[in-house]
DNA sequence: GTGCTTGCAAACAGTTTGCAGATAG
DNA sequence: CTATCTGCAAACTGTTTGCAAGCAC
């Protein structure tokens, strides 16, 4: 679950199964996505991509995240302010941490978590598909760091 | 808690005793946000807003609710797409319910959620000071209309 | 009267769209 | 060969900013 390469694979597949076109441009965003921990936003992701395709345009990563998004292999992270990140690696809602501090975006489990959105669910007569749960704080590094 | 002529007051002095003037059009502001149960937008406050004075621009609009950020009088509600909403009634953080047939956005108890955050704290190591918690799906009314 | 606030217009940032040329299958 | 994809530029949307005139205190 967490090789890239083997994630890689699956998004390739799963492209090509439903006939959408593999370009060198549009592997090397699967790659990106299937390999970062850090949540990038489209622009992190043209960034490394620029370096083996100088030309690529923003409006390539743009509609190639919208076509993951439709096909919900990405899971999308948006905030109020334009900084779109973007997961590739695990395209479910699952909770994240995030630093006030050094902006670092983390996965966290939380297995209670599928027990409330049951329960949740219940209590209100929502029928619930999905959710989005953020933690802001200082991470530990940015604790001990932050004694300026 | 939930007396908006009483939370509309408590705006009022805050803002007065942290030394900011009050204009006709930023206590409008302030009343809509005191009495709105249905999270509006900068938007939708100004829509209303217009009605009494009809020469009031969104800048406006903008500029108060971001004073009540700085001050801490207001919940904002950043989503990806430029769709920001607004709590002045509970301008702490809590959960939501988000339908995504009709866009109804509601409050929700959710008594369990401060003990999770507790225990991730220490979980992780992490200085929790903010959480977001939204749930997507289908609102009662929309699930039976829904059969077209 | 002082200086914060308003409201207009212009600037901005992230994202989307249109379209001609390039290319995967 | 053909439909899709790329990449450029222009359009768009929500938000912010600069500044002269207005007004709260």
């Amino acid at each position: 679950m967490s090789d890239p390469e083997a994630r890689l694979n699956e998004l390739v597949t799963r492209l090509r199964g439903r006939g959408h076109r593999l370009t060198p441009q549009r592997v090397a965003v699967l790659r990106i996505l299937a390999a970062s921990e850090g949540h990038p936003s489209v622009e992190q992701i043209n960034d490394q991509i620029v370096v083996q395709f100088p030309t690529t345009s923003l409006a390539t990563i743009y509609k190639t995240v919208t076509l993951l998004k439709e096909e919900g292999e990405v899971l999308e992270l948006g905030f109020g302010n334009g900084s779109n990140r973007y997961d590739g690696k695990r395209p479910y809602p699952h909770p994240h941490l995030i630093c006030t501090h050094c902006g670092e975006i983390r996965d966290l489990e939380a297995p209670a978590l599928s027990e409330l959105v049951q329960q949740v669910s219940q209590d209100v007569g929502y029928q619930i598909t999905s959710h989005r749960l953020d933690f802001h704080g200082l991470c530990p590094k940015c604790q001990t760091d932050d004694r300026s």
